[in-house]
DNA sequence: ACTATATAGTGCGATATCGAATCATATGGA
DNA sequence: TCCATATGATTCGATATCGCACTATATAGT
């Protein structure tokens, strides 16, 4: 078998595999960079969980769920509940009752918590740029339609859920 | 300002920014999809980060000191700490001294762990195959070198670390 | 050699994440 | 209507992750 792919395949099934694998290896590790990043920015006691949380609300004007977010982030219904108590806690979202199902609570993003997510942004902006000037022209471009289209297959992809 | 970017640059800039900030932002989905799909193959109890590093020393046969898979990982020394506590208590890795450095020492993953992050890469075969017979062809193959290029140029810019 | 400082690793307390069980409300079928 | 089952959310206990403080060893300057 070779180096990094699984076993007893085709050469081309190999391949395909080997690929795929690294692909999804080079993701995971621009991710945890990217997140380090993310982390150093963020004030004091919050963790990028959070954040990503605001910033997936800030799309949304109607709000959304707790488990339509816990299945956005693909995180337990139970961690969901505890990342928005502590968004709550601090004033940048609010919970109200869902008219449509009184079992449920529709989630939004309060005007400060939209400062809080604006300012986070413009602390990355630097950062970003620098990494802007460090690639070669064009990298970014190359890549997100081919991401978005992968994102896109994988999300497709989940359990029936 | 625009929609996703942050405040006051000129177009160029703010168009570059915001091309940087959909690729990561893309990134970080697709890593937390494929790391939910890795840790359902996950024997239960094991996380990611234990793969992660087992996978990872799988390609250092002389082993390696626990600050250095912290730095390679972004991670605190104390999380490694527990971390390889973890790994050790299973057998699947082992720990000498450093002989180099009395305050060191230098981990090194062991047959079992071997057999146990083979076994797991196996288990994620049938994920990934159905992945990329779902992907447009050439997908990956279009992604990895840009995807090699933009980790190089992060992980080059970290704090001097 | 001696001292000051830097570095590798760990113990501890706090928060985050998660799985199992529980409670309340919805939904579908007799 | 009544009951069985499904679903949204939370509580609780266990593990993971992390920052701070500490110990032990190394290194540099004198």
């Amino acid at each position: 078998m070779s180096d990094t792919g699984p076993a007893d395949t085709t050469p081309d099934e190999g391949a395909a595999l080997a690929a795929a694998f690294a692909v999804l290896n080079e993701i995971g590790i621009i991710a945890q960079l990217a997140t380090s990043r993310l982390q150093a920015q963020l004030p004091a006691g919050f963790v990028p969980a959070q954040f990503n949380v605001l910033n997936h609300l800030s799309r949304r004007p109607d709000g959304a769920t707790p488990l339509q977010l816990a299945r956005s982030f693909e995180v337990p219904k139970t961690s969901m509940t505890h990342t928005l108590a502590v968004l709550d806690r601090h004033g940048l979202v609010e919970t109200v009752a869902n008219p449509a199902d009184g079992r449920s609570k529709i989630v939004r993003i309060t005007p400060a918590g939209r400062g809080f997510r604006d300012r986070v942004i413009a602390a990355l902006g630097p950062d970003l740029t620098m990494i802007g000037g460090r690639v070669d022209p064009g990298t970014f471009e190359a890549l997100l339609p081919h991401l978005r289209h992968l994102r896109t297959v994988l999300d497709a992809a989940r359990d029936p859920a």
